[in-house]
DNA sequence: AAAAGGCACAACCGCCGCACA
DNA sequence: ATGTGCGGCGGTTGTGCCTTT
């Protein structure tokens, strides 16, 4: 036997909402608050089923709505963030605010999938015609990565992916959390005790680990809460560390092969090598006051940042997934996984880093 | 002018995970 | 430990409008 329907679909209207259904709707969640679907209809005096009204409220009739127009930013962030999440709707939704999820489910059915398409087919006929001249696949092709997330790097790797988000956002978090997953993972070598973990950090009364960075970060952060959610995520992974039994850090990928993540290149203006001695890495993470971009954003000294921090919105995504996928694009896919049992479902091999396809 | 086809998007459906009793 | 209800999600369908034939 299957589950009972939702209500029962006697009496109830179908179909287009009505202007009167839509005012109705609003008023009662204005002055109740949305939440309750089940009972709603019957307590607003909407004939409709719970789900309708909930839909029709996250979708069309909440205030903070952007409807149609997307832009060109907002397309090619969608475009990007599919190929990183596949039919996500709702976290592809998450990361450009306004839009809801069957919105751009809806946009990437009857435009984009067909845009993507034709252009995949036209770079795919040049490369057909220039397979003599070169063995590499499309730009287009090139472009195609892999989800598979990897566990045992997950501090250092979140760390590495925050560090440029934060470098447009907010040096603090970034500085200090990638500082921090430094710390941690010498840390580890030297002691299992989940405490002297938590003291690198700081961390409530509860054990909760609470850096003034991440507070920083998302106080100074309004507009852009994903941003807070790396934080979380970041403390997340590190309070996860504590409960690993296995010797994390000499699992490692061995730091000189890591730069190209750590996207030091970038912020420098020099390659560095990393090696694996703790000084050296808290001064190559704590070596960030000044930092350079190659997408714009150029040399900031600590009030610079903090005045682009200010200005940063959250289609400034664009840019940290150009740096991003250039320099570690699988610990992106991995971040933007939304919990940490989602992770662990990926998994797969811990040990083995998988090659970006 | 009318029918057919295409398109955009609102709405629905069924499944799933989580919380709670 | 288990059953149930709720909310959330992604796939699919329905519908109205526009364009083409």
């Amino acid at each position: 036997m299957g589950r009972s329907p939702c209500c029962s679909k006697e009496g109830l209207n179908r179909g287009a909402w009505t202007k009167t259904e839509d005012i109705i709707l609003c008023e009662y969640i204005r002055i109740h608050g949305d939440g309750g679907w089940r009972t709603l209809p019957k307590k607003a005096g909407i004939k409709r089923c719970g789900k309708s009204c909930r839909l029709r409220w996250l979708n069309y009739l909440r205030p903070d709505i952007k409807r149609g127009g997307i832009s060109p930013d907002e397309e090619e962030l969608i475009i990007r963030l599919h190929r990183l999440l596949g039919n996500r709707w709702s976290l592809i939704a998450g990361r450009l605010p306004g839009r809801t999820d069957n919105e751009i489910k809806n946009y990437w059915n009857t435009c984009l999938s067909k845009k993507l398409l034709l252009s995949m087919n036209k770079s795919q006929s040049k490369a057909t015609k220039n397979v003599k001249s070169t063995s590499k696949s499309s730009p287009v092709q090139n472009r195609v990565f892999k989800t598979t997330p990897v566990k045992v790097t997950t501090a250092v790797r979140l760390s590495e992916t925050i560090r440029p988000k934060g470098s447009m956002n907010g040096y603090g978090c970034s500085n200090r959390s990638s500082d921090e997953a430094f710390k941690l993972c010498n840390a580890k070598e030297t002691t299992n005790s989940s405490k002297s973990w938590c003291d690198l950090l700081g961390n409530d009364t509860e054990g909760r680990i609470s850096t003034s960075s991440m507070s920083l970060a998302l106080e100074r952060s309004p507009n852009s809460y994903y941003f807070g959610t790396d934080a979380a995520t970041l403390a997340d992974s590190l309070l996860d560390l504590n409960e690993l039994s296995s010797p994390d850090c000499s699992l490692l990928s061995p730091p000189s092969n890591c730069s190209a993540d750590f996207g030091l290149q970038d912020f420098c203006g020099e390659p560095v090598t990393l090696t694996a001695e703790a000084n050296e890495f808290e001064v190559v993470s704590s070596d960030q006051n000044i930092m350079q971009r190659d997408n714009g954003f150029t040399v900031l000294d600590d009030q610079g940042i903090e005045e682009f921090y200010d200005h940063t919105q959250p289609l400034d995504w664009i840019h940290e997934l150009d740096y991003i996928e250039k320099s570690s694009p699988r610990a992106l896919s991995f971040l933007l996984l939304e919990s940490e049992d989602e992770r662990e479902e990926k998994l797969g091999d811990h040990t083995q880093i998988p090659d970006v396809v």
